[in-house]
DNA sequence: CTCTAATTGAGAAAGTTTCTCAATTGTATA
DNA sequence: TATACAATTGAGAAACTTTCTCAATTAGAG
C-alpha cells in the first residue's frame, strides 16, 4: 500500500520498523506523520482526527497500537501533564528534554540533558543509584512572550 | 466524627483544610494518612483499598475526590510513570523531588532542587521563560542494591 | 444544640483503553 | 510477478477508569 513519506524518508522508517520485525504499514505511518508535522504534544482523539485526514478508514485501536509501537521504538513520547499523560509527541533525537509552553502547547527542543553529572552527584549524596530520570520544563515560548 | 491523627497531628492538618474553606472529614484524614504511612506511591485502588481498613464504608468517588483536594492544597502529588499517572504519594515538604525505586517502588526524597540556577541558564540558551519543571528520578535504593 | 452548606455513598453515566476475531495486507520467497 | 503466511487491521464488545447526580449525612459556626 502507499508510502506516506518521501523515498528516502519512507526507506528509514522503514528499516525502524524492520529491524524489530515489525510491518512498515499506512497506519503505523500516518501516526508517525502527524506527529511529526505537528510542533506541539497531541491527544489521543486528535492524533486520530488527523489520521484519518491521511487514512480516513483508521480505527481507534490501532491509534493506540501504533502508538504503543512507536513509542517502544523511541520514535514517539508520552507527554506527562498536570492533569494526566494522555499525549504524545515525536521523540527528540538522542536523550533531549522537551521545553513545553503552557500558553501555546508548542514543544521546543532542549538539546543539553543537565542530569548526566547530577545523576552522578545525587547518586553520592543519597546512596541510590539513579539509573534514569525524566525531565519537563514549563514555560512562555518566544512568540507567547511578545 | 473521629479523628485518624493524633491530636497535634490532627490540629495541624485540620489548619490546613480549614484555611481553604474545607472540612475535616474522616474520609480525607484517611486518604492523607494512608499516604503518609506508605512510603512508596499508591494507584487509586491501593489507595481505596487501605483507606477501607481505616474506614470501610468509604467510597470509591470520595477517594478520587479527596485525591483531588489533598493535591490542591499540595499535601500529595501525582506520580508519573513510564506507563501513566494513576498513582500518588505524599507531598515532600517544598519543592523537591522523588527518586522512585524501580525495583521496589519506595519514594526516596531528594532534598535539593538542581534545577534551581539551571532553569535560568535554560531561559537565557532557549529564549524560552522557564516557569517551572517536572523532573523525577529513578534508580535503585539501598536495600535493592545489596 | 441547632442550622446550614459542604461532603458523602451509591449507582448511573461518561469516557478511556484493551480485547476478540474475521478480513486484509505487507513482505519474504520462489 | 505470483504465492503463502504471519502480522496487522477495523469494528464492536468488553473491561476498566473517572465523573456525575442526588438524597442522606455531617462538620463546624453560631
Ligand atoms: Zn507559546
Ligand atoms: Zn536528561
Ligand atoms: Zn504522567
Ligand atoms: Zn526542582
Amino acid at each position: 500500500m502507499g508510502k506516506l513519506f518521501s523515498i528516502s524518508n519512507y526507506n528509514e522508517i522503514k528499516e525502524f520498523f524492520h529491524k524489530k520485525g515489525l510491518k512498515c504499514t499506512p497506519q503505523r505511518q500516518a501516526v508517525l506523520k502527524v506527529l511529526q508535522e505537528s510542533k506541539s504534544y497531541l491527544s489521543i482523539n486528535k492524533i486520530h482526527k488527523n489520521v484519518k485526514e491521511l487514512l480516513p478508514e483508521t480505527g481507534l485501536a490501532t491509534v493506540y497500537r501504533s502508538l504503543e509501537t512507536l513509542v517502544e521504538l523511541n520514535l514517539v513520547v508520552k507527554v506527562h501533564l498536570e492533569d494526566g499523560c494522555h499525549s504524545y509527541a515525536i521523540a527528540p533525537e538522542g536523550h533531549r528534554h522537551p521545553i513545553v509552553c503552557t500558553d501555546c502547547n508548542s514543544v521546543i527542543e532542549y538539546t543539553e540533558c543537565p542530569m548526566e553529572d547530577l545523576s552522578k552527584q545525587i547518586s553520592e549524596q543519597t546512596g541510590v543509584q539513579i539509573n534514569t530520570h525524566f525531565l519537563q520544563l514549563f514555560g512562555k515560548c518566544k512568540e507567547c512572550q511578545a
